[in-house]
RNA sequence: GUGGCUAUAGUUCAAUGGUAGAACACUGGUUUGUGGUACCAGGUACGAGGGUCCGAUUCCCUCUAGCCACCCCA
């Protein structure tokens, strides 16, 4: 029976002590009893957490540098829900991907309407350009988005049911250009972080057009083979013989290295295209290999698919992101025939790698003056005098739910203040404060009017001493 | 979805077939309105359910969760 985990321990212990006392005859009861007191798990489903304050300075680096280059490269932000219908993305990313057919967040309302928690941003987004007639705008249309995105996976280092995307798309251009600037802006947004040991892994994988014929070409080769293939890439064969290439069991890999590849079978269109990102790319001064394998799990991609891998020293390497080109999706979903483009970047691992190569971290301005109350009058008088000091431009610090001025005075050293105001009684009465220097540890008695400037005057004077923060 | 390892205070770790300790952290105090250090005091834990046993946190089983590998991807 999954029975919870219980963390109003006394109350439930009692519960269970006195159901196996009173055994048999009152096992009703006790059913009953523990309904009623119905247990609270103390953690979150499984795959999800909680993201604490301590690492928040990460998220913010990440937050930060995410939405300046995508700004700086003529992206607006955008926020689509996170449920959608299911079928949008059973249409979009396509049944025989792993995404759809085991990872989905799906359930029905109490409307009876099927939706899924949204495994991606992608197909959100082109609902979304679709509804709000952004086929108007002046092309190319570029948003960026940031949030949680949901896949029912087993959890692992770096894996998460829930998990941070920072995603890019621009709508309405097919030109090889903006494949390179894509990619440019995903190794911008990794090394801004101080991210370097990365490698773009690209590969292109054609049209409809030329992908059936080369589909066909593959599927007739791989037949050919099936008996070295393991049991899941048999099945693969039917349902998407392309991630055959992508199969890791060394005996697949080995027909795979023989197997024709995509790169080699374009039609001339997307021929001349892939070979004008590469010819983009060598400008661009980016490390880069051609992967003939990559395949990537959505089914929408055409032509470009690219993956970001980063490759720490023991040649373990995992994915931060990728994406590609998807021309047709706009249209498959209901939308005028719009090619687009775009990436996204899983930001639990990216804060990983950040946390790995010590990287930068963005820490919120910290309070430099403390105000300290003792008594009744002065708890009062202080409330007001903390929200004066902060219209001021002064970051105040307090503890006014403590008593004694000894224990004030502890927190604001663990703090590390450089000002503490003291209102005591008498200080509330004659309207001033103690101003205590907390570096030299003088004081001085100020009136509440000369306050603001006094403490700006110490606070000053001590910058150069202080300024060591981010 | 498959396999392996793990589960003790907020955290990091101990010990034990007879219901558990430390460190750090937290709260308060060391005479009356002044910081660090020191000292004192205090609260908090055997993931859940079942079994073996006189008795289980300890042994066994199940579940749950976490980690790792596969798979997949971000």
């Amino acid at each position: 029976m999954p029975k919870k985990v219980e963390k109003a321990k006394g109350v439930a212990k009692k519960t269970a002590k006195s159901a196996s006392a009173g055994k048999s005859s009152s096992k009703k009861a006790t059913k009953k009893i523990e309904k009623v007191e119905e247990e609270i798990m103390l953690q979150p489903p499984r795959g999800m957490r909680d993201l604490l304050p301590g690492e928040q300075p990460y998220w913010a680096q990440l937050r930060r540098v995410a939405s300046k280059l995508g700004h700086e490269y003529g992206f607006q932000r955008i926020d689509t829900p996170v449920v959608e219908y299911a079928n949008l993305y059973t249409r979009s990313i396509g049944e025989g991907t792993d995404i759809v057919d085991k990872e989905m967040y799906t359930f029905t309302t109490r409307g009876g309407d099927k939706v899924a928690l949204r495994p991606e941003f992608t197909a959100g987004l082109c609902r979304a350009y679709i509804q709000h007639g952004m086929n108007v705008l002046p092309k190319p249309v570029k948003l960026f988005s940031i949030g949680p995105v949901y896949r029912y996976d087993r959890p692992q280092e770096g894996r998460y049911r829930e998990h941070w995307q920072a995603n890019f798309d621009i709508f309405g251009e097919q030109d090889a250009v903006l494949d390179a600037q894509v990619i440019q802006l995903a190794h911008r947004v990794v090394t801004s972080l101080g991210i370097k040991n990365v490698q773009f892994q690209i590969n292109s994988i054609g049209c409809p057009k030329c992908r059936n014929e080369y589909q066909d070409l593959l599927v007739a080769y791989l037949e050919s083979k099936k008996q070295k293939l393991c049991q899941n890439c048999k099945k693969r064969l039917e349902t998407n013989p392309l991630r055959v290439l992508d199969c890791k069991e060394d005996k697949c890999m080995q027909v795979a290295a023989n197997a024709p590849q995509s790169v080699d079978h374009l039609c001339n269109e997307c021929h001349v295209h892939f070979k004008s990102l590469l010819e983009y790319l060598d400008e661009l001064d980016l490390p880069y290999v051609i992967n003939p394998r990559l395949v990537r799990g959505l089914s929408y991609y055409s032509k470009t698919v690219f993956e970001i891998w980063s490759g720490d020293e023991e040649g373990k390497k995992h994915s931060l992101g990728g994406g590609g080109r998807y021309d047709y999706l706009v249209e498959t979903l209901g939308g005028e025939h719009t090619p687009a483009m775009g990436f996204g970047l899983g930001l639990d691992r990216l804060v990983a790698e950040m946390k790995r190569v010590k990287a930068k971290t963005y820490v919120e301005p910290k309070p430099k003056v403390f105000l300290a109350q003792l008594g009744d009058l002065a708890k009062k008088k202080s409330l007001k005098l903390f929200s004066e000091l902060q219209k001021n431009g002064i970051l105040v610090a307090e503890s006014f739910g403590r008593g004694s001025l000894k224990s004030q005075l502890r927190v604001a050293d663990r703090l590390g203040v450089e000002v503490t105001l003291i209102v005591g009684q008498k200080e509330a009465l004659d309207e001033t404060a103690i101003m205590k220097d907390m570096v030299s540890g003088t004081q001085e008695n100020v009136s509440h009017e000369k306050l603001v400037n006094a403490v700006k005057k110490i606070l000053k004077n001590n910058v150069v001493v202080s300024n060591n923060v981010l």
